[in-house]
DNA sequence: CAGTGGTCTAGACCACTGA
DNA sequence: CAGTGGTCTAGACCACTGA
């Protein structure tokens, strides 16, 4: 306790009040000079307790008027996306990635996907399966930038899946995730060693570094092997 | 341009270089005595603007050492998980719920999730239907602790579904959704007029306020006509 | 006009930690 | 020991905006 700073301070007790309702969404916090007053501080470091509060949307500030608690509209969660063969082996099963396909070749114009990832240049386009202690976890396609990430060509995923070599080579700046559920196809369900039309949880997801794209993939994981967990998380305005 | 304040300029320099490859993870950026020197101005100044870099996870800092870019370990999106009827107005549809069964009855000790939310106290047991566009759109079964929410027992749930209403009429601290994908067994198929065995996204959704649970939702949503979608974000080491 | 938040300065002392 | 980051002070000027 003793060990926190000021502004530590002042910003777990504004987040505790908040959280456990004791300041309602719309009600105004202390201004600036009685944070001041009661903590005993200068007014700087009442401002690097705010700024947090402010950057997570726990709060609003008005020039003239006050900070306020905002109101929360949705809920908002902390959606861990982690790196597959890290989150497989931390549950005791052994990982492996088997690569089915893989393409290097020019962007379909008419296809948009391609098309928005990397204009009409080139593209590396991938299938492959995830297995956890051998058995198919999930189908992965996906297609990769080449302009976006030229070292990718001399890449090697008959060992580390294009996504692990990705999240440690390449930073991103925007990535989109679209979480759904559909029934296996028939190539899908052969590959996955599924009946027809089993239950599948599907990600998609599209990483950018600034205005360019990255990469997009799509997994179908097989229903009851795999699940998200999100977190926590408040989100207001 | 000329109207960003310093530190946004310093933060948006840092984040161009890092995000764009110019810094690589485990770079050292410029010790804040450089930064003061490059920017013309205070130490604060330079902190205000490496502070929210730092808890954003693009550096880290170690006294002594420096300031390094650090190294991207997962993809930890915030993901929305809005309130159904104003998701669904939103999209232009007309929205709907049908509340199927009510009970308000002891908690079941032998049954787990009852137990972990309410202990041996009152708990009440709601299932309905969500619709858009009087389609079926998904499945919800709840429970809710009567000793956390008392005013439940008054709400009216043949307009507002109860998750809208505890949305709107009581705070949460901690909240854990668990997503994942299922086939429909022959009740909920029935219930949302789907063949047995249809692909339905599942969010399993357990609300805290403290150490109070205050809510179990179990969600089936027909696949196809609903996904959750995470956006953004980085998290790092 | 007056009071709020936004930003910034030019210092200060400290804890930590590699050399 | 020396240099880094962590924190804090006691001011300052400004833009904004409700009264």
């Amino acid at each position: 306790m003793s060990e926190m700073s000021i502004h530590d301070r002042i910003r777990t007790d504004l987040e505790t009040q908040i959280l456990s309702g004791g300041l309602k969404p719309g009600d105004r916090i202390p201004f600036e000079m009685e944070l001041m007053k009661q903590y005993g501080c200068a007014r700087m470091t009442v401002n690097k307790a705010l700024a947090p509060l402010v950057a997570a949307g726990l709060i609003y500030r008005r020039k003239r008027v006050g900070s306020f608690v905002a109101h929360p509209r949705t809920h908002s969660m902390v959606l861990e996306v982690p790196d597959l063969p890290i989150e497989v082996v931390g549950r005791g099963q052994t990982y492996r990635y088997e690569l089915l396909t893989r393409d290097v070749r020019k962007a379909v114009r008419s296809n948009e996907d391609e098309r928005g990832l990397a204009g009409t240049g080139r593209i590396m386009a991938l299938t492959g399966v995830h297995y956890a202690d051998d058995k198919p976890l999930a189908f992965e396609e996906r297609l990769i930038s080449l302009a976006a990430v030229p070292d990718i060509e001399k890449a090697d995923f008959s060992t580390e899946p294009p996504g692990s070599w990705l999240l440690h080579h390449v930073p991103w700046t925007m990535a989109e995730n679209r979480i759904g559920a559909i029934g296996a196809n028939d190539q899908i369900a052969e590959v996955l060693k599924l009946p027809a039309g089993w239950p599948c949880l599907t990600i998609e997801r599209r990483t950018w570094r600034g205005d360019d794209g990255i990469t997009l993939v799509r997994q179908q994981f097989v229903a009851g092997e795999y699940g998200l967990i999100a977190r926590f998380g408040h989100t207001a305005t």
